[in-house]
DNA sequence: GAGTGGTCTAGACCACGAG
DNA sequence: TCGTGGTCTAGACCACTCA
């Protein structure tokens, strides 16, 4: 049996898929939609919040719920992101020391010096992604290849989890909405770490996209 | 400032990190917790859906909220779902015809009959991950590879999203916690769809993982 | 200042699990 | 039957936005 709120989100997704609902068209005030359904503000606010990870709305505080236009995802392929026009990037560069994951990630000691490049991705007012890269210090880094590295070889890791609090405002999203957290870690021929990069990218903008060719196929190689 | 919840949650967690709380142990009845904390339940519930988020907890309706054991995670490795070892699959098969998404990931006209392959992993009691693939039933499609296609080129789409209320019930977890979306599309060497496949992974216990190998880096050619 | 969303309270009732 | 978590109610108060 779904539950109430789960109704009430399948109800105003009809809405806005069918465009009886407009993008940038403000909904009713929350008070207002919950008399309309006839349940509480909290059971609304539940079923807004499952439209709002399916990108289908945006929540303002002190504004309103707006209808999202029609997504410009932005989409990180292969070590890029894309589209890498039309993109404001704000940048800063912090000195600090490795610890914690820093140190297995670049296989460095602990307190080895590092530089940080912070990257704030923007589209027009809303952030859409976070990147933060770090380099050894040691052999003389030039500044690092945002998008991909000239490296050997990459290795990137994906999973999906709730931002910090920090990447949270930093991106100006809410605690609950889920990201896609991308772990790059680039080596070159000697194995050595060149750079580590985290990418934070809101789930309700943003994909990731990978494109293997396979070597010919081999008879009854694989099950 | 942070949050009630956040800060509970906080608490929490350093609990179970450092081994106040340990793994498999039964955590206090969310009532008596919320007495505890000096907060209403769902306040309480609040933090217990951060920490469940993040893999720490697992909540078992009826009896109670659980430590989670050093996590396994399943990693999907370009293609591969690893470990394969130690799975229980389920398996069905279906036929149907192509519509909605289908048709446009197949690259074939509305209606064409498909057959779906649907594979549900288990790793002891808990499911571990959904895929489901498609092929179309035309060219006498053999048993598709499960793992990875014999395919010239497999292109891998992923994003981070809630689950569908059928999945969420397939899969047994909560409605709130993410999971990871990979669509797979495999096509041969004259660019025609071999199958679409559409993996599942709840993203407490799953990971995505690319190794990309690159070309000797030319100079000057990346900004 | 008026209206909005964000957070929290103190309960209620239902569904599930185990004895 | 009892204790558990799942859902929902009907408010309260605060923070933010805009006129």
């Amino acid at each position: 049996m779904p539950s109430l709120h789960q109704t009430i989100a399948a109800d105003l997704r009809t809405q806005i898929t069918t465009g009886h609902l407009k993008a940038g068209e403000r909904l009713l005030s929350e008070p207002r939609l919950a008399t309309h359904y006839k349940v509480s503000t909290p059971t609304l606010r539940n079923a807004l919040a499952l439209l709002q990870a399916e990108g289908l709305i945006e929540k303002i505080h002190g504004k309103g719920n707006y209808v999202r236009g029609p997504l410009r995802r932005l989409t990180y392929t292969g070590g890029r992101l894309i589209p890498d026009t039309d993109l404001h990037v704000t940048t800063r560069t912090t000195n600090l020391r490795a610890h914690g994951d820093l140190i297995s990630l670049l296989k460095v000691p602990a307190r080895t010096p590092l530089t940080e490049f912070l990257y704030l991705t923007h589209q027009g007012e809303s952030p859409h992604s976070l990147t933060r890269i770090y380099v050894p210090r040691d052999p003389a880094p030039a500044k690092p290849s945002w998008h991909r590295s000239a490296a050997e070889q990459s290795q990137d890791q994906i999973s999906a989890r709730l931002p910090t609090p920090e990447e949270a405002s930093m991106l100006r999203i809410s605690a609950t909405l889920a990201v896609l957290s991308i772990t790059r870690v680039s080596t070159d021929t000697t194995g050595r770490v060149l750079e580590a990069a985290l990418l934070v990218l809101p789930s309700d903008r943003a994909d990731a996209l990978f494109i293997t060719r396979n070597p010919p196929a081999e008879k009854g190689q694989e099950g």
